[in-house]
RNA sequence: GGCCCUAUCGUCUAACGGUUAGGACGGAGCCUUCUCAAGGCUUAAAUCAGGGUUCGAUUCCCUGUAGGGUCACCA
């Protein structure tokens, strides 16, 4: 093992092959984390050796979402290194070179065989129930590849591999699992297999952070290694991401979401960062609320989690409301007015000055940004801007159900708010205040905010007067008065 | 099926042999209150099972059970 004091350096490797979900992101957090925690550096590779599954578009939607959730890297698809690109496509010359010692060595082979020969082998031995080796039908000798054949490792030694995990202490697997495993395809290109230790090795890759599915492949990996003479990197396997219901782990199949479906939503990044931050890792302590400085501050190896952990949007909602709180007034404005339908800010009677006087009452009531977008559309705020046609039923207080005795009520209002500061809700409802706690609250305020809003549910009639403002506010009590007039 | 891994409230998790098993989300209740939110307080809720080791096991060991992962010219 190394021991030698060497600069971090971790690794994102996604296969472009779609989107990023959750999982795969708390994976590049976690690198990203321990990178800049030791003062380190952080690499994103693409995978892209297999051809068939590739989707276009994908590695520019992969930058895009990390650098949503500000997990900015060193060395990129973008942005090459000493050791050259980041993408594996682009780097086939170097499998090639290390593929070209390991047949030098004598450790590497092609496969003689047709596929069809090899599925056969493979059907035989499942028939005998016996698992499939393939170095069981490793040929005496050896052809000169010529690359149009697959390139096999010759496994150097059939033993049981013994191995630290950072996550897991030590671990063990047997023989079992080393075959004489592909290195580079038929097709030219190197495996995962391959290109994951030649990308690590010639990147000086130090931590290799990956979900624990890989675990079971270790020793194939690390016979790779020892073939190829070269040390391990540390190993560091982290949990799954379970779906909500905890039945197995969260995949695309299972309908997991794209990161970036989460913005388009309304989460922040922040909220989301801090939130997979704690899926699989604690900082020990009884803090949940991170900003990404703190978290990078806090992160460490040791207290990455062994089991999996089901992600939980009710509490993504929660703390994001918790980051919501975190950012200034300019910050949330901006947030608020993106969120706004364009139906909203374009009609005519929409109002900046009241708007701005209505964003506090939303900040309040919101937990993500996608409930403004919501509640303005199911017209939650449309008394903000337009007189509301108010039914007369709406205005029944449940202590006093006669509608007709709200009228003079709301002339009594109208009389005390005719001369009524109205530089604040505090200074209104002092206005206010002294008669309805005489008459009820209830039944004066009750009507008073009906009649300002239309609606049963609403912020209240104070904070409501102040954004309208007083000759609204006067109108709509008179409406509303006439109104009852007239049915009376 | 072979091999590997995991196991604390519904969920995320704390407790590196000794705690009334702690916190958070969500739930319930209360307070505040004209309504809805927001906020504050309170509360219910867990060590998978059985054996060991130990004066003492959530913690260490074994077995079982359950769940997960993996056995490709996919990563």
């Amino acid at each position: 093992m190394n021991t030698e004091l060497k600069k971090v350096v971790t690794r994102f490797a996604p296969s472009p092959t779609g989107f990023l979900h959750i999982g795969g992101v708390r994976t590049a957090l976690f690198a990203y984390l321990y990178a800049r925690k030791m003062g380190g550096t952080f690499i994103l590779r693409i995978e892209d050796t297999d051809k068939q599954r590739e989707v276009e578009g994908s590695i520019q939607h992969i930058m895009d979402s990390l650098r949503w959730l500000n997990i900015e890297w060193d060395y990129g698809p973008d942005k090459p290194g000493s050791f050259g690109s980041c993408i594996q496509s682009e780097r086939l010359d170097s499998y090639q070179k290390y593929a070209k010692q390991l047949i030098d060595k004598g450790l590497a082979y092609p496969d003689p065989y047709t596929k069809e020969e090899v599925e056969k082998f493979r059907q035989d031995a499942e028939a005998q129930k016996k698992p499939f080796l393939f170095r069981n039908y490793r040929p005496e000798t050896f052809d000169v590849w010529d690359g149009t054949r697959p390139l096999r490792l010759k496994v150097p030694e059939v033993k049981r591999y013994v191995w630290q995990d950072a996550v897991r202490g030590q671990l063990e697997a047997g023989e079992e699992m080393l075959d004489d495993i592909i290195l580079i395809k038929s097709d030219g290109y190197p495996t995962y297999n391959f290109a994951h230790i030649i990308d690590d090795l010639e990147m000086g890759v130090t931590h290799i952070m990956r979900a624990d599915e890989f675990i079971a492949s270790q020793p194939k990996f690390l016979s790779i290694y020892d073939a190829l003479e070269i040390p391990y990197p540390v190993f560091v396997s982290l949990p799954p991401i379970l779906r909500d219901d905890r039945t197995k782990k969260l995949g695309k199949r299972d309908g997991a979401k794209d990161i970036l479906d989460y913005k388009v939503e309304g989460f922040l990044p922040e909220a989301m960062f801090n939130f997979l931050a704690l899926i699989g890792w604690n900082p020990g302590t009884e803090q949940e609320l991170f900003t990404k400085e703190e978290l990078i501050q806090a992160f460490d190896l040791e207290r990455i989690q062994k089991s999996g952990g089901a992600f939980n949007e009710e509490k993504l909602k929660w703390l994001n409301k918790e980051h919501l709180n975190l950012l200034s007034t300019s910050e949330y404005e901006k947030l608020v007015r993106a969120a706004i339908p364009k139906a909203v800010t374009e009609s005519p009677s929409f109002d900046e000055n009241r708007l701005g006087k209505l964003i506090p009452v939303i900040r309040e009531r919101t937990h993500i940004m996608s409930d403004v977008t919501t509640a303005f559309e199911a017209g939650e705020y449309s008394f903000v801007f337009t007189d509301p046609d108010v039914s007369l039923d709406t205005l029944r207080f449940k202590k006093d159900p006669e509608v007709a005795s709200a009228a003079p009520r709301l002339q009594h209002l109208t009389e005390l708010l005719t001369n009524a500061d109205f530089s604040s809700p505090e200074s209104i409802k002092a206005a206010v205040w002294d008669y309805a706690s005489m008459e009820g609250r209830g039944e004066v305020l009750w009507p008073m905010r009906v009649a300002l809003t239309g609606l049963e549910r609403s912020p209240d009639p104070f904070t409501v007067a102040y954004i309208i403002g007083q000759t609204d506010t006067l109108r709509r009590l008179q409406t509303v008065y006439d109104k009852i007039g007239h049915v009376i």
